[in-house]
DNA sequence: AATTTACTCAACCGCCGACCA
DNA sequence: ATGGTCGGCGGTTGAGTAAAT
């Protein structure tokens, strides 16, 4: 995919300091770019099963946290995350609504983490696309809470009317505020650790080997972890970065 | 070959909190 | 204490592309 064509808008009407200088971007949207789309980093292509795997498994317990689960996959951004899940929560919606119409033609995924998708017992027993109160991919982990995020991971709860009442003690298992707080006490140090080796086969890419300011800080978040000693390269070619910041 | 449908993914939006003058 | 700026996040959009018909 090239440059994209959507229309530039300065965010907040352009009350960045970018404007200044000519860009036809905010900072913000220079920030989001560089994060999501042109960090040598960033690892390129399909999810690998242990990917998906471990993308199931975190949204079950952390629910649409798609930072928090994309500093467990490195390469990967929130973004990519957000989107995967997006298309994948859609196409198994879709099989499910299939699989409930009077005309059953079973079509099964030839996804190998697909299947492991659907056979987890969080995810499989998603109200998707049912109900139009909520996002149909907006599922899982503490998902009686509505957590509002700030700095260094400092979360407070909103609690949404909605979840409250669908949830008494229910299938999540929580009587009471605090089980929620321990529950995440437990979560921030839960020893998940980062899926590498993917791609290790693959040779460093020369612009990982100028590791400066921030390429692994980027992966390397509130001190909480650090790749360090198993460093891991992506298979970035120089050419791959050339292509994108000339795209 | 033309059209339709499904999918991908970069970017936008709006909100919130941190920071600073 | 206050208001402005900015970074970061989750949710959403829509253009581009691939696959199907």
């Amino acid at each position: 995919m090239g440059f994209h064509s959507k229309s530039f808008r300065f965010e907040g009407g352009g009350r960045y300091k970018n404007e200044n200088i000519g860009l036809k971007r905010s900072g913000k949207s220079c920030r989001l770019r560089w994060v999501n789309y042109l960090h040598p980093g960033l690892k390129r292509g399909k999810m690998t099963p242990q990917e998906e795997h471990l993308i199931v498994e975190l949204h079950s317990k952390w629910g649409n946290r798609w930072s928090r689960i994309a500093r467990k996959l490195p390469g990967r951004t929130d973004n990519e995350i957000k989107n995967y899940w997006r298309t994948h929560m859609r196409k198994q919606a879709q099989e499910k609504k299939r699989a409930l119409s009077p005309s059953p033609s079973p079509s099964v995924s030839n996804s190998s983490a697909y299947s492991s998708i659907t056979s987890n017992p969080t995810v499989d027993s998603m109200p998707m696309m049912e109900t139009k109160e909520r996002s149909f991919y907006d599922t899982g982990g503490l998902e009686m809470v509505t957590l509002t995020k700030g700095k260094g991971d400092n979360y407070k709860t909103n609690c949404s009317a909605t979840s409250l009442n669908s949830t008494s003690e229910g299938q999540d298992g929580y009587n009471s505020m605090d089980e929620i707080w321990q529950d995440m006490d437990l979560l921030e140090d839960d020893g998940i650790k980062p899926v590498f080796g993917t791609y290790s086969e693959i040779a460093p890419s020369p612009i990982w080997d100028i590791r400066d300011y921030s390429l692994n800080a980027l992966w390397m978040i509130d001190g909480e972890e650090e790749i360090g000693s198993n460093m891991f390269f992506f298979p970035t070619t120089s050419e791959q970065f050339r292509t994108r910041l000339t795209s």
